[in-house]
DNA sequence: CTCCTTAATTCATATATGTGAATATAATTC
DNA sequence: GAATTATATTCACATATATGAATTAAGGAG
């Protein structure tokens, strides 16, 4: 049995994440199928505790409290800590940006990225959601998933071009993917921005699941040129961070 | 009138954010007081969502979606889309790393950083938190808040040693903030990072709250030699920030 | 400034949750 | 590996929440 209430506690938080500006009462109850009056306990709730701060024409945003709990629970991901110090090493191995990302509903979130010097500008950001079709991470957990799981996924999602090189056929993305296994790791080429290459190797719990993705991220002329070398080192980094994690 | 089961979802966030190895069901509901039983329907609802993760032994944990839900609390602060284009132009005329931050349960989380191209190696990162003891930021909350409330969390931190230069004393630490009262901002030489130093000043609300604080960090050197310049550029800077959140 | 529109609160009752005790399951000890 | 202990889960009734309709407050138009 699941409770109501705490249920929709976590629909508003998840509602608002998508409004920067705050949304009214009303919205909220509109978005979310609620009654009125039944938000509006629930928004009274969770603003007098501070998850929601209330602006000056009472729009409702996600309050500061969120903030703390939210680092929290980057800081407390296993994966995370264990793979933090791997990740900057293998920066500083590669001299490119790495991130890490876990899977969430279809989706991933990136939950580590160290930048590297050289800046390359990518948008990803800490936090942030991507569809897996399009981005290195996405498609290692396509690709590195157990089948059943990564079909279901990819007949559920909705593949639009972001640039010219995103693949948008899901035939053509699964014959990549016996590749991508045989390799260790997947590709991503400028599939997602323009003029960006990426690496990526999956990691492993000691259940021998997949729990998140790292990569290698950076301008194509420079990654792909190094390619061997950054997959050795890519697939050495993911492989130690598996390890810590029981594989 | 406020809900029950919706408090309780926060309270569970809440307390799982100092427990970073996870709590058991059963400690949960101790902790909070709650019956097991209505502890076990919540956490059912919340990992059924993904704000909790269970590990192998039972352990609850703050989950993935939390990541999410406070990365864009994190962005939609108010305070921080003010400042982030006045953060960016202070760091291009001081040319140094610009840091903001808020004050939550009597530590501090970053919420802005702007990089400095002659990059200075800095752990903090947004999101972050840190004690206020011993980083510029938390000297300028802890000598611009009341003084009850300073007085309050001074007396309630552990003042640890983390260089040379750490004040570990409360009353050393008291004696400065007349000083940075008088001149507006709070300084720390090296107190938390060796080469360090860092000026910081504070932000106001409409209601003459500190709801923030700006630093300038770099190295010591270049730094202090030109103290003057960045303070008044600091200055500036925060009083137009506090200005545009209505002071 | 007043009327009109829209949204936020309040209220009373139908309905869902909260809870102590019982049961099942997992972990630990011997 | 069996017995024991501790913890998680289920259950049914007492209690708190959810909700449609009514009310109040706020916002906008003329």
């Amino acid at each position: 049995m699941s409770v109501k209430s705490a249920g929709r506690v976590i629909d508003i938080m998840n509602l608002l994440k998508d409004y920067p500006g705050g949304l009214p009462l009303k919205e909220i109850a509109a978005k979310l199928s609620l009654p009125q009056s039944s938000a509006f306990h629930l928004i009274q709730t969770m603003h007098s505790r501070q998850v929601l701060t209330m602006t000056e024409r009472k729009q409702y945003k996600l309050g500061p409290k969120l903030i703390q709990i939210g680092t929290r629970a980057l800081e407390t991901l296993d994966v995370n800590t264990e793979a933090q110090p791997l990740l900057r090493e293998l920066m500083e191995k590669v001299e490119e940006t790495i991130f890490m990302a876990v899977l969430m509903e279809k989706e991933l979130v990136y939950v580590a990225k160290v930048d590297n010097y050289r800046s390359v500008r990518t948008s990803a950001q800490i936090g942030m959601r991507k569809p897996l079709y399009c981005t290195g991470l996405g498609k290692a957990f396509l690709a590195f998933l157990p089948e059943a799981v990564s079909d279901n996924i990819l007949s559920s999602i909705n593949m639009e071009a972001i640039t010219n090189n995103t693949i948008t056929d899901p035939v053509v993305l699964q014959a990549q993917f016996p590749q991508f296994r045989a390799q260790g790791y997947a590709i991503d080429d400028e599939e997602n921005e323009t003029g960006l290459f990426c690496l990526a190797a999956p990691i492993y719990n000691a259940a021998g699941e997949m729990i998140a993705a790292v990569s290698v991220a950076g301008p194509k002329s420079r990654v792909s040129s190094r390619h061997s070398f950054i997959a050795e080192e890519l697939l050495h980094t993911s492989k130690v961070i598996s390890q810590r994690n029981g594989y």
